[in-house]
DNA sequence: GAAGCAACTTGCCATTTGACAAGAAAAGAA
DNA sequence: TTCTTTTCTTGTCAAATGGCAAGTTGCTTC
């Protein structure tokens, strides 16, 4: 059911293995084990306790956050079209996640989960080269965010989220913003007035 | 040459895919590929600006880091034996490292680079289940390490490190220590003043 | 061993940052 | 639409944190 919506999916796929060549049979094998998964904004599509699936997110904006020892909710990732989302530490070792993720607009896409995917790594080798090229995508991904919160100021790297993630800007909260920034929401104010200045 | 040291590197690849056979024509192919690198203290595996390598650390101690917005140095990671270590970003994008990485105790190990690595991956199949491992491992241990950063107050960081890092404590300095929990050697002696009070 | 250097601790002070609160603006519900 | 709730901004204030400097200890090197 909904193949053709699937569309998205195979075209991902081919995308991340472009030297690759998939028959058409190792496509129908992948597509038959992701389903169509719809999130409306404010729906999590994982909450923290819970044991995190692989999302392909195909439409939309997503948002993951924790909390930290004093209780203040931290934004921790933004997710725009085109990215797997999954929480890596509760996916590959299933464990409880400490993250939630949570829709900031209408998304649309795709999940599976675990054993499912081993399966698929198992039954199509060309899908494992599409799974070690989402991890290396996604690794490389969070180190680069990660080292910016050391090298760079809380000013700079606003300058950059505003410059480079146009469109997750117009859906997040400035709150979210701000702890994903790693300030408050009054600090993120002064920095946007100071801004406006110039 | 050297090939009897090896087996340090060869033991741990089939420790990280138990599952798998491989066999020993395999083994030698995967052998050929890396050379033995050792380092004395203060030596770097890795300097800013490099591209980094897959070095596989049998013995020693390392210590990653870069400098803030202010030109202090933070301490990103510290490794022990048993451990892959490279610099994702700058590995898979073959881009200059923002990172520096250097010995804190004399090391002992294996050195390859990534198209020697990707060789071993397109010739030898059950290589490729070994990166896949490394690569889930490295990640799940960068995310876990980066979570505590915001779940666990200083304090709570500092005792996990002396518990869960005996070796690495005894060798690592207090100020690195001190900027890889996210404070300043300052703060870090006034946290253990209190600890020893109790 | 002695001298020199680096690491660690501690006190004092300045500054940044966040907490809190009040008001304005925007978004959502009825 | 109007009412309600949430978000955002801005001010004041308090507190945590870091910078700096001095003193001590412990390594290293000659």
């Amino acid at each position: 059911m909904q193949t053709e919506a699937k569309q998205l999916l195979l075209d991902f796929i081919h995308q991340m293995i472009p030297n690759m060549q998939v028959s058409s049979e190792s496509l129908r094998l992948i597509a038959d084990k992701f389903e169509v998964h719809n999130l409306s904004r404010h729906e999590f599509l994982l909450k923290e306790g819970k044991i995190s699936g692989y999302y392909y997110l195909a439409e939309g904006f997503l948002r993951a956050f924790t909390f930290d020892s004093e209780g203040n909710e931290i934004t921790t990732g933004f997710y725009g079209s085109g990215h797997v989302v999954f929480e890596a530490s509760s996916f590959f070792l299933h464990r409880p996640s400490t993250e939630s993720i949570q829709a900031i607009h209408d998304c649309k896409g795709f999940y599976t989960n675990f054993e499912q995917l081993n399966g698929l790594f198992h039954n199509v080798p060309a899908f494992r080269e599409f799974g070690r090229a989402v991890l290396v995508k996604e690794f490389v991904r969070y180190k680069e965010q990660t080292l910016a919160m050391i090298n760079k100021s809380a000013e700079a790297r606003y300058a950059d989220f505003m410059e480079s993630n146009r469109e997750i800007f117009q859906y997040a909260q400035l709150k979210h913003i701000a702890s994903f920034l790693g300030i408050t929401d009054t600090s993120l104010s002064r920095i946007r007035r100071d801004f406006a200045k110039k």
